[in-house]
DNA sequence: TTTTAGCATTCCCACTTTTCCATTGCCAAT
DNA sequence: ATTGGCAATGGAAAAGTGGGAATGCTAAAA
């Protein structure tokens, strides 16, 4: 258990860290304490013995540590509120009626990472977790046409083809088929449906059939996997503690790579969850804040990555806000 | 005018300095040259005074300079052909007729992308090329509907739209009115045609004229500008020469403004066209080579950009067979 | 018992110095 | 025209230097 003034150390030493990135000495300590600095230095040892702080070497100021990050998240953390301008600019998009729902959130990450210059990312349901509903055809003109694919969860996506000299009859034919056979598989199983429940009988009913299964083939492996959006990779650049290429390539990698930022899901909690350092799969250099979001036609997760050094508070809040928003 | 020898040396040393990114000695080339160390240093020495090499010290090996790259390949780079395993991995995209060509073309560049570890880039028309063909919309179900966007040049978009209880009446009156009114215009000038030309006298036709409005206002000002595509930005980390973050953090924001990037389709000549450093007006640091390719569906500009230091042949000949495969 | 002042100690950081060596330019000989 | 020989150059890495900001400890004060 921490006293008051350990509490009171710990937090200032936590937003000094946060704030300019540099250890924290007894002196600048000292001044917010009404006391001398060898109390503060006696009381930083304590809070060195509890695992909470660390230093950088014998005689650097204090870090905070892991644990000292936990602690300040559980306990010590108070609510910030957003400013009046930034929940405006992300009110705007929300009150844009017409926008779709993953609209709306693709917009408001990108503000949300400019505005923290943290990296943010959208995760929806995997495609394992949406239904194939339906699929519908939208001829354009003789050699164009456009496939709608209808999920259970009402995830739409789209995407052109092109076919050559096929008759609209045989169109319509394979339509059928599929929407008779494969409607309420999983999304990334229908590869694999159509590989083997319908090529080995679509022949029979329909004449160019080798055209149409490919090009619905291809519908089907593009549209897998479409559910994941970084936004705002680059603002790690602006980290002092990401001053390093090979650091940055390395996270970089990890953020292009879906399997592990699927990762980030992990508990369907409906709170806030911070995974602070090795807390997270992804590196134990950056702090996840993440948020799951549920509405009737889609859900997903939200989640702010940024170094261990982040501004805790604020993220929180926003992340609330834009929770909030989306389930609205 | 350069004798044969100066030509094989200054060769030798853009190839070297391309593989191992070193200055080169006098020292590694007299072996290959059947002359001494010191015969090749007077010829480096005249190769200087004429501006093709430098040297980073006064003690160091050659580096080529931007006229030695320049003058590389213009006169002494030799076509080097593809492998088979490459243009087999681009083969198989190519071969699916089922693909739309522009997923072709993102797919391809992906490819190119890992195999030559340089980043990789598609500019489509800009906008104000594309004419409004025509508008299409399919109905979903009650709330929600597609809309299809069609230029002349053949190319399609399509945008998700939410809608709260408007009758298919009215949104087919609305529909008809911009196909009657707005179409020839170009997509980027859309815009302010419905706020001057639809918005003054859609309430006499629609009822819940606010919200159709605003969402076909929408569905243009989100298609606008979706025509350019970086691929594999991050390459770059792996570039010896980008090793530290200011560089990497100023190359990506230029990578991530499009109207920079638009700057690469320049002069539109049918061949390939390099741009080494200071050529180009992306980054001193990099070459672009590029290609515009014309199909009668599409057409648009492909460029690979790379360190100056970039293995020119190679990524000619992949550009050539790209451009070749797109075109037919 | 807690707090504080005083002080030696530590070690980082920035800077300079030293050493090493690959490479050059030049010159005289071939 | 080419070559071997050699002093000169300047960078890169290793080693050394001094200053300063921080610490921990101790003994005295509160």
């Amino acid at each position: 258990m921490l006293s008051d003034r350990q509490k009171k150390i710990l937090k200032l030493i936590v937003e000094s860290y946060i704030r300019q990135a540099k250890p924290v000495s007894s002196n600048q300590l000292c001044k917010k304490l009404k006391c001398s600095s060898a109390t503060v230095r006696s009381e930083m040892a304590s809070l060195e013995d509890l695992g909470y702080l660390e230093k950088t070497h014998t005689s650097s100021g204090r870090v905070p540590s892991e644990e000292g990050y936990r602690y300040y998240v559980d306990n010590l953390m108070e609510a910030k509120k957003m400013n009046g301008e930034e929940m405006l600019k992300l009110q705007i998009i929300f009150h844009n009626q017409s926008l779709e729902l993953s609209d709306c959130i693709n917009k408001s990450l990108q503000v949300v990472s400019d505005m923290t210059s943290y990296t943010a990312v959208v995760l929806g349901k995997a495609s394992h977790e949406n239904l194939l509903k339906e699929i519908r055809v939208v001829p354009l003109d003789a050699n164009h046409l456009i496939v709608i694919v209808v999920t259970d969860k009402g995830k739409v996506e789209h995407k052109n083809i092109t076919l050559d000299n096929v008759s609209m009859e045989d169109i319509k034919k394979t339509v059928e088929l599929i929407n008779n056979l494969i409607v309420g598989t999983p999304i990334d199983e229908v590869s694999t449906k159509l590989e083997f429940e319908i090529k080995p009988i679509i022949s029979k009913y329909v004449d160019q059939h080798q055209q149409l299964y490919n090009a619905i083939y291809n519908v089907f492996t593009d549209i897998t996997n479409t559910d994941v959006n970084v936004v705002g990779r680059t603002k790690f650049l602006e980290q002092p503690e990401f001053d390093n290429v090979d650091k940055i390539r390395d996270l970089f990698k990890k953020l292009d790579d879906k399997e592990i930022l699927q990762e980030i899901k992990r508990d369907d909690s409906n709170n806030i969850e911070v995974y602070i350092g090795s807390e997270n799969k992804l590196d134990d250099d950056v702090t996840i804040i993440k948020t799951n979001f549920k509405t009737d036609s889609e859900d997903g997760t939200l989640a702010i990555i940024g170094p261990k050094r982040m501004e805790y508070d604020r993220v929180v809040s926003i992340l609330e806000y834009l929770k909030e928003n989306i389930e609205r």
